[in-house]
DNA sequence: CCAAAATTCAATCAACTGGTTGATTAGGTA
DNA sequence: TACCTAATCAACCAGTTGATTGAATTTTGG
């Protein structure tokens, strides 16, 4: 998916620790929402004393932030199975969207979870950092992709490449806020757009 | 806007209190988030003691569920100033989104509000219960809008007025997510939709 | 096999949380 | 005056929170 300079350091001894409680952090941020998430909870769910998460994690602002790139990167690397190689634009944005969509079906709670950060972002700036250039790195990818589709003439001449971009973000990121939509629905709502351009 | 049966009880004595309270809560909300809400806080703000503020409001939740029915009917209430009487289904669908845009551009914290209870509505019934009915109205409303729009021809014949209904909806929740989306930008996206369909 | 390092835990802390208590005030009424 | 009620408050409570400590246990490398 797009490029997304993911902090590679080399593999620690406690890194498989460190993805369990991260793992089980989501689940919980998913379940309980941020508002309901205590660290108490998180090591009784790996099944280790609270202490022993303060050994990997130093603050909970540490473990959100953790999060927040585990999120972001699992996020950006999923691809939908059974994809083939784009030939066009028209496709390329296809694939793309498969890949999210595959990933709200299959990984809901990974979307929520995006969501419940996403609103914390807007009081804490460590998350907003990250977000943020995850943001305007996926924009970007949108609209390289928009902007060839229309020059080569795989979509509308009339559309907005930036618009376009933000409109199919707030769209795959609203698809939490909507109550009742399920999987189908959202899927119809793309599919849609991709036959209006 | 869409109908919505706010219940209009008698005014009452303590209805100013209540509502000042309820305006507090909706600025803290804003400022730092579900999250960070508390009742302390809430009460410094209005300039009362707490124990006051658990006269007009019995248990925290109770004030929550007052917050969504003062989200709801202001999101629903307000319009946009200078608008004409729409004469056709395509006049009537930009008079609503004039409604929405105009709010999201003077009370963007209404929006970040409402994004919040939406959050929180994932774990909380009597949250979700108030906005889910609240969303299959607005739904209805607009879906009504484009069917008429569609068979008199003032919108795309291929559209799916669910579809685009629910991509409405959608993108308008979402655009509090888009972290760097000015007013203008979404502005412009809605435009971009208008344009399509 | 042993000492050092890494992990784990029970117990504890200060700060904070939503909520309660009992008393006080001001205004109205009979 | 005596009484009632709505509204307000300072003080307090029990439970929870993120975080810390020091000791115990396990793992590792030589």
């Amino acid at each position: 998916m797009f490029s997304q300079n993911q902090a590679q350091s080399e593999i620690q001894q406690g890194d498989n620790r460190r993805r369990e409680i991260i793992s089980a952090t989501i689940a919980l941020i998913a379940q309980k929402g941020m508002e309901g998430l205590r660290i108490r909870d998180i090591a009784e769910t790996v099944g280790i004393n609270n202490a022993t998460l303060h050994y990997y994690f130093k603050t909970k602002e540490m473990l959100i932030e953790g999060v927040v790139n585990t999120i972001v990167h699992e996020l950006v690397s999923t691809r939908s199975p059974g994809a083939t190689q784009p030939t066009n634009p028209r496709e390329e944005l296809e694939a793309h969207l498969s890949d999210i969509l595959y990933q709200i079906r299959h990984t809901p709670q990974r979307f929520v979870v995006l969501g419940e950060l996403l609103m914390r972002s807007h009081h804490e700036q460590a998350v907003h950092a990250i977000l943020k250039s995850t943001d305007k790195a996926w924009h970007s990818f949108l609209v390289d992709i928009i902007k060839r589709g229309v020059s080569t003439g795989d979509f509308n001449k009339d559309i907005d490449a930036s618009s376009v971009g933000h409109l199919i973000m707030m769209l795959l990121k609203g698809s939490t806020l909507q109550l009742d939509a399920s999987p189908d629905e959202i899927e119809a709502v793309i599919a849609q757009v991709n036959q209006l351009m």
